[in-house]
Parts: structure tokens; C-alpha cells; sequence
DNA sequence: AATGAATGAGGATTCATTCAT
DNA sequence: AATGAATGAATCCTCATTCAT
């Protein structure tokens, strides 16, 4: 009865109609969120009837969470925060700000539909809305770490805000480009908020660093 | 085949029912988005039967419409950008940002709706997300207003960037506050947001006012 | 509580109202009959609110009814069987023919939805179905009249059989030409009927007048 | 909200199922046309669930439709034009009139039905229209075989006269039999139908046998 | 490893009709 | 003489899901 969430091995075959089944969805759903993504309309568009859906998931719940966890994996692979530590900390962060711009242009699926489902406030969650906090607090936590690693001596409350700050403004600038669509120029303004997140960070290092020991805004922010 | 007929409870008022209509639309509407909203679950809410809901709106498109324009404008009044001129910019950019914060945690329904709208990529777009769109051209031109007059020298071009840029940050804050919860200090956030965005008017003066025909990034972000 | 089933007098005004009413119905029934015709739909189309043309009519039984009345009424003042006894019985017949097919062409309402009404079933019989048998019975007596008049010496049965096949033949073409459009040629198969059924009437002579008393098909045929 | 789940009662048969609610809707919209015929009707009349019916058919339309399809194949089979050639012109012509009237009594839904949706003049035509339509033409091809077989004089032209005059009549005959019941003797006016078509076939060529070139009623009447 | 057929609940929307004004 | 507002029942159709095969 256990159902293959992990690829087996070489059994093979029934891979191939899940992936197809996945395809469908992340389609779907990346155009009309949890509610709009039916069963159905996922069939229509894998070509596999509707039974062998629920063959291959539990049920929609399931089915989304799929979704956003395999879209979540691509978008991963494609950034590769860089491990190279050369050049300056303003590099460094530019560099990777325009990494992550570049692949939110690509595969911008899993956070649409993640922002979606976050946006919603349903009395029964979706498993999908858990998975995607769940890839949003890992992204969170490299993007710490990548900070912090920047800039040593901020305290970890400064840490928190800025990776807040950092990865809400991603956020915004990615959901303004889903709206107003392909003219938005993403990389330049990721570059301007990676100035402001490195600005910011000098700022609170400049407040925490002096003799006062107690700046107005150490706590964090979440 | 012939209905029977029944005395109606109350006497008409027309002007009533629709603002009854739209108080349940807008709690369910912005608690599920479009495809979550159920003319029947609206129903359910304002006491009044799914029949009397389309004597009031053509459809649900017009009914989502209604909500997000009603929203907005409730929203619209609550925030009220500083027209008095005394203070530094930095203190009047802070207190336009406080305002702002403060009004994004009081009457937040008409953003999240629209922002999940707007997210949405189907294929005939909703009448609501037509309405948010021009709703959000009204607030980006105000937030244009705001920083021109702050920022007098600045190029237009600089000024839309930094407008972009502005409004992306507030909305990618506001959905972060969306999903993390009534934990995350909007305001404080939206002070770190204004700073930068101060910042970032009085780098890119630097950068023009320095040699001025060839700033670095002149072109407009979007 | 009466409502003015004939115009009353000159008060006047509300008549126009009732006329505006009918022609939008007419129009509607005789695109989709009598379950195709909405109160809803009739309204649009003229104008007034739905709630108003329950004051004009009952239901909308009692609406369809007085449609099909007026307009077999307006088809009766087109069609003026020739009184004028000149020519020979087989020109009277073709006259006949083209008047009556002339009228079809130009009045068809009432007929299409008539018949359309006649070829239900439904467990309780419309208004409007009733009304329409009683003008269909009208013309019938009609038509038995000039053919009476033009074949003195026919038994009744015979005049009653030549009635039916005359009628008959007409609703017929006059279908055809419903399903084929206007490049059916009405007034040349009308002629081409008129002279079967002149035949037909000959036929029937012949067979009666001889000596022989019992004529194979001397009963009448409904 | 979750659904309930439910044991299905029978095990699936789809061939019968289909069949059991072209019974149910056969029957339905003979008796009510088009408008009239909904689907809750249908199911309740077939014992299957109404979400079933549309696992067999894609909408209403589509299953009028086949309605429509299936009923003209039975009468189509009913019918068997007689192939043996033997007897006069007249006695061939009377023995497939009283084929074709013997078959009209007995299997009538679909001409009851189809000649109600041909009556209709709706924007968008049902595609139960457009399917008696093409039955129609393919029931006219073959009444012109019979009619060019007996007459192999006559031109084209006529032959086409003669057929929808021989078609529509028909149409007229059953038309009246629908309205006014049982007691119309379909047989008997058919034959007189009959009568005149041949002897409208005999008048049509001896129009053309005289003076060859230019006869009288040469063009076509649709 | 799949799927054809089915199903009850619920989806948006329209229906004919009423009644207070 | 008319109408704005309302209403319960019905409309067509889609939903997520199941289960025997």
C-alpha cells in the first residue's frame, strides 16, 4: 500500500506517468492556485484518466504538495549561491542577487504557486501551503547563512531582520514582475535591493558597532 | 411545473443588501481568494439567498470586482500621505512608510485578494484582477508623487525605478507578514524598507549628479 | 384585479406598454419556443422590468397564449381568401394558394410557434397550446368552407379528409421552408399543392359521383 | 471538506448504462423538445445520477443529440423501401407510402423531436439541429432514389421538386397526426399523398414530354 | 500499474413569481 | 400603471473521490 514518493529504483514505467501527472499540475496550478487546479483539468492535460491520478497520490492535497516540492527542487538546483569567497562582501552579495534574479525569471512555478497558497488563509491548511513553508524556511536559512557569513559581526537579531528584509523584498520584486510582466527589468532591481539589504547591513554593523550598546532597532524583526 | 410562492421576510433596501453582500464577500474572498469564494458560502454569511446576490452583481467576476474596489477605497481613505512639509526627507519618508505599515495591518483584504489575483495567471483574467491592476496604477502614481516631490532632482527615470522598488518592498513585506503572522513587526520593517529606499534616492542623485550624462543606471527598472 | 385583456379604450399609455411586451415575446418564443422563452429574457428585450409584465399578464403562460393570439391574429387580417367568385375552381384554388403562401412568408410567427407548441407533449398542456388548436380549427373551417364552395357536389367526409391534406400539406412546406431557408421557393410548391389537392378533390368526385355507391376511401380521414 | 465516500451499486456496464439514458431521454424530449428536457428529468428517469449521464456525454447538447441519432437509425431500420421492382409506378409509390406511414406510427420520437428543434431559430444552433438535419438530407437522397426509379424521365429538376414536396407533405401529415391524436388515419392520407405526388410526377412530365425545351416548371422549388 | 464507470455534494447561475411601494 | 428587490426551486454542469476490474 505504500505509495512510491521517492523514485523506485528501476521498476520503472509508472515514473514516467507521475512525472507526466506533475507536469500537468505545476502547469495548472502555477495558473489558477489550489482551488482552480481540479483533477480533472490536471487529467485533460496529462492525457491519463482521473482514477490513475489517485493511483499515483492520495488525493489533490497530496497531489500539490507534489507540486510545489518537485518545482521547489528544480528552482534549487538552477541557484547556486556561490561558495567561491572571493572579492568584496558588496560583490559577493551582487553576484548572488543576480543568481537568484536569473532564476526567478526561469522557474518562477514553485513561488508563484507558493505565494498563492501562502496569500490564502483557509480554516483547513493544505498540505502544499506546509510544504511550501517549509522550502521558504530553508530558503531563509541559506540566505541567513549567507549573511551572516558576509557580515561576521552583525548579531544574529540584525541576522534575522536583514534575511526577513532580503528575502520579502525578493518576494515583492519577483510578484511585480508577475504582474506587470516580462518588461519588469528583475536584475536591475535585484541589484538595487542587494545595495540596499548590504547598506542596511553596514547601517545596523554602524549602530551596533559604535560604543552605544543598545541601538533602537536590535530586536529582530520577526 | 409551477413554483410556489412564498412572502419575502423583509422590505426591500436595496442599498443595504449590497453593502451586506460585500462585508461577507470581502471576509471569504480575502480569506480563500477567487476560486475559494463560493457564491453560496457568501450566502451563508450575509443572510441572503445566492438569487438576491445576482440581483445585485451580474456574476462573481463583478461580485470579486466590487470587493477589491470597495477595499481598496476603504483602504485608500485610511491612508493618508502626509501633505504637511515640515522635517527633514528622511523623517517625512519615515513617516509616510509608518502610515503606510500601520494601515497594511488595519484593512489588509483588498492587497491580499489582489495580490493573489494578480498572481494568478489564467486564461481569461478575471474582472477582478482588471480592477486591482488599475487600483495599484493609482497607488504606484501616488507613491511617484511622494518621492518626486521629496526627491526634486531626481530623473523620471530614476523616480520610477525607485517607486518600483518602493512598492514591490511593501508588498513582498506585507505577504511575508501574511505568512509568518501578527509576529512580524510591519513597522519596524517598513522603517528598515524606507531607509533603504532613501538610501537608494540619494545614491542614484549621487550617481547622476556626479557626471551627468552618463549615469550608471539611467534606464528606468521597468 | 381585471387586467385589460382587450386594449381599454383611451386611458391609454399601459397599451403601449402590453404591445412593447408582446413583441419582444413573439420574437423570443418564435426563436426558442415555449421552455426557451424566460420572463427574464422577454424583459431584456423590452425594456421593461420582469415584475412589470406580471402586470400586463397573468403568467407566463397567459403571455405565450396572447402571443400566439395577436399574432394569428396579424396573420388572419394577411390572408383574405378571395371572395370574388370569378374564374374557373382551379383558378380560385391557385389564387387561394398564393395568398396563402405569401402570408406565410411574410408572417410566419405565429405558425412556427404554434407548431412548435402543437408538437409537445408536455402532462399539462400549455395555455398557449390550446389557443393555438383553436385558431388552427379556425382556419380548418375555412379552408373546409372554400373547398365546399369550390366542389359543391363533395360529400362531407370528403371535404373533411381534402380539408386535413390541404392544411397539412401547408404546415409541411411551410416547414421545410423553415429548415431550408429562403431559398425554398414557397408560392411554386404552394402551386404545385393546390393542384394535388384539386386533383385529389377530382379524384374523389369521380369516384363518388359514378354509380358505384361505395367508394374505397369514402370515409373521412380524422 | 473532504467528501463522503459511498459504495457504488452496480457494477459498471457502459454500454447499457448509455443505453438506459438515451431510453430515459428519448422519451423525455419527445415529449418536451429541447428546453424541456433536463437533465435531473433524465436521470430520474433512468435510475443513474445526473453527474453519470455526463460521464456518457459531454452536455445536454451532446446527448440530444445522440437522441436524436439513434432514434432516426431505429426508424431508419424500420423502413425498408421495398427493393423488389415489381408492379406499376403506382402500386410501388403506394406500397412505400404505407411503409413509410406504417413506420411514422410506430417510431416517431425522433422526427417529433428533430422537426421541433428545426422549427427553433436559436442564435446558437443545438447540435441536435444540425444532426437532424443531416438525418433529413440523408432520409431526402433516398426518396429521390425512389422517385428518379420510377420516373427515369424525369430531370433533375423535378425529381428535386417532387422530393421535398413528397418530404415535406410527410412532415405535414405527421405534424397533424401529433396534434390531433390517434384518430388521424396516417395510412390513408398518406396514400393520398401518394396519389398526388404521382400524379404531380405524371403532370411534370408530360409538361416536359411536350414541347422538350421549355417546360413550365423547370426550376427546382428549392 | 492502471482505468472505465460511477457517485453524491456542491459549483455558478437562471427560473417564474411575489410584494411593498 | 408600474417597479426595485427579493426568493426558493430548479437549471446545467463540475467536483473530488471510489472501486471493481
Amino acid at each position: 500500500m505504500t505509495r512510491p514518493r521517492t523514485a523506485p529504483k528501476k521498476r520503472a514505467n509508472g515514473v514516467e506517468s507521475r512525472q507526466r501527472i506533475l507536469d500537468a499540475a505545476v502547469e495548472i496550478a502555477g495558473e489558477r492556485g489550489y482551488e482552480g487546479t481540479s483533477i480533472a483539468a490536471v487529467s485533460a492535460k496529462c492525457g491519463l484518466p482521473a482514477s490513475s491520478i489517485y493511483w499515483h497520490f492520495q488525493d489533490k492535497d497530496d497531489l500539490i504538495a507534489a507540486v510545489i516540492e518537485r518545482s521547489f527542487e528544480a528552482w534549487a538546483d538552477t541557484v547556486e549561491l556561490p561558495d567561491d569567497i572571493t572579492g568584496t562582501p558588496l560583490e559577493r552579495v551582487l553576484i548572488t542577487a543576480a543568481d537568484v534574479a536569473k532564476s526567478l525569471v526561469d522557474a518562477p512555478d514553485f513561488l508563484r504557486l507558493g505565494l498563492m497558497l501562502a496569500l490564502e488563509r483557509r480554516p483547513t491548511e493544505p498540505l502544499g501551503r506546509t510544504v511550501f513553508l517549509q522550502v521558504r524556511e530553508v530558503s531563509l536559512g541559506r540566505v541567513g547563512e549567507v549573511i551572516r557569513s558576509l557580515f561576521p559581526d552583525l548579531g544574529e537579531d540584525a541576522v534575522g531582520t536583514l534575511t526577513t528584509y532580503a528575502v520579502a523584498g525578493a518576494d515583492g520584486l519577483f510578484t511585480h514582475r508577475e504582474i506587470h510582466g516580462d518588461a519588469v527589468d528583475l536584475p536591475a532591481l535585484f541589484e538595487l535591493h542587494a545595495r540596499s539589504v548590504f547598506d542596511a547591513a553596514a547601517r545596523l554593523l554602524r549602530e551596533a558597532g559604535g560604543s552605544r550598546p543598545a541601538p533602537t532597532h536590535s530586536a529582530p524583526c520577526r
